[in-house]
DNA sequence: ACCTGAACACCGTTCAAGT
DNA sequence: ACCTGAACACCGTTCAAGT
């Protein structure tokens, strides 16, 4: 199936939109930036945007797609000290607090941000689990049981999502960071 | 000054209406609570409610007061095990997790709540400090340093928020506190 | 001092109508 | 298929008017 100018075209225009969303909501949050004023900077009739959008969580959904999809680039980050990688990926989540926290605010009541949200975590928890597991092997450090590991890494997500949520600034990211990792190991807490 | 009459049916009215945002505020969350919907349920005109309320921010500080303030009765739990104390207070805040969704929310937006959450927190950060030190005193370990507590309380913090953010089962909750309390130890994080 | 009805300027969303 | 003007049912807040 061909992609004609038709089609072109109308990525072009959902894409301004897409643009003009994404300045506002990580500019001025999302429940302050109105469909009226991103209809307007995109230069179209509000209606319009119900067109290629079916609704504002939809509008909310896109952009958050696209943030985090131009993050992953960034993503990869190889800092050799898993502390240094933490620091990155708190720097990448900075950008987009606006959208995380209207993720959170909205979370009870829309349940297509609700499953987004699930989908999500259930990812960035498989992630931090594997990056716990390569650390200890590589320091020669026994590995986490199963119980204890998946505790580490909510208390890894919590963290990540308070600093960026609260706007820490880098040096307490760091030192969070750090003693994160450094108090990595088996305890046995029953 | 003595309290005449019409003080006491002040404060009987503007209590009314303090119950009914409580209850909605609880129940539904604050964003889907609308001042139309206290005030019909306080039984009276929407404008009145701004009579005893300056607005909808003022009117959430009020329920977040009064709540917190009927929590710290029950706060004093003195469970002899720290991690037990962290889950009971979880267990508090669990009750008013949409207040404090709410006010992260618009964090940004109201300087009045902006600047309750950061005396809360001021508040909160001393007393988890203090635990912190109890706690590794008594069990006979090294005080961390300064710069380690901060790192730490922060972590706690954090963790307390998403657990209760995140509407955690009481199992995770109980695991994830008592791997804080596991991992507390000094570790020179430089 | 206390309470109201009516209005104001918004909001997200929908719909009938145009091309 | 794409886009619009006009309307709908709300929202938080204010104001002039009543007692």
């Amino acid at each position: 199936m061909p992609r004609n100018r038709a089609d072109v075209e109308r990525d072009a225009k959902q894409e301004e939109i897409l643009d003009a969303a994404s300045r506002l909501f990580l500019a001025d949050g999302v429940e302050t930036t109105s469909m009226t004023k991103v209809a307007s900077a995109a230069g179209v009739a509000k209606n319009t945007v119900y067109w290629y959008f079916k609704d504002k969580d939809a509008l909310l959904l896109a952009v958050l797609g696209r943030e985090l999809r131009l993050a992953s680039g960034a993503w990869e980050v190889q800092a050799p000290d898993l502390a240094d990688r933490m620091v990155a990926v708190v720097g990448l989540f900075a950008r987009i607090d606006r959208l995380s926290s209207a993720v959170h605010a909205r979370l009870r009541t829309s349940p297509l941000l609700a499953e987004w949200h699930a989908r999500f975590h259930a990812g960035s928890d498989r992630w931090l689990g594997r990056e716990i597991e390569v650390h200890l092997r590589s320091q020669g450090q026994q590995p986490l049981a199963p119980e204890e590991l998946a505790a580490v890494v909510r208390i890894w997500t919590y963290a990540i999502e308070g600093l960026v949520a609260h706007e820490a600034p880098v040096d307490e990211v760091r030192r969070v960071c750090r003693v994160l990792v450094a108090q990595l190991r088996p305890t046995a807490a029953s």
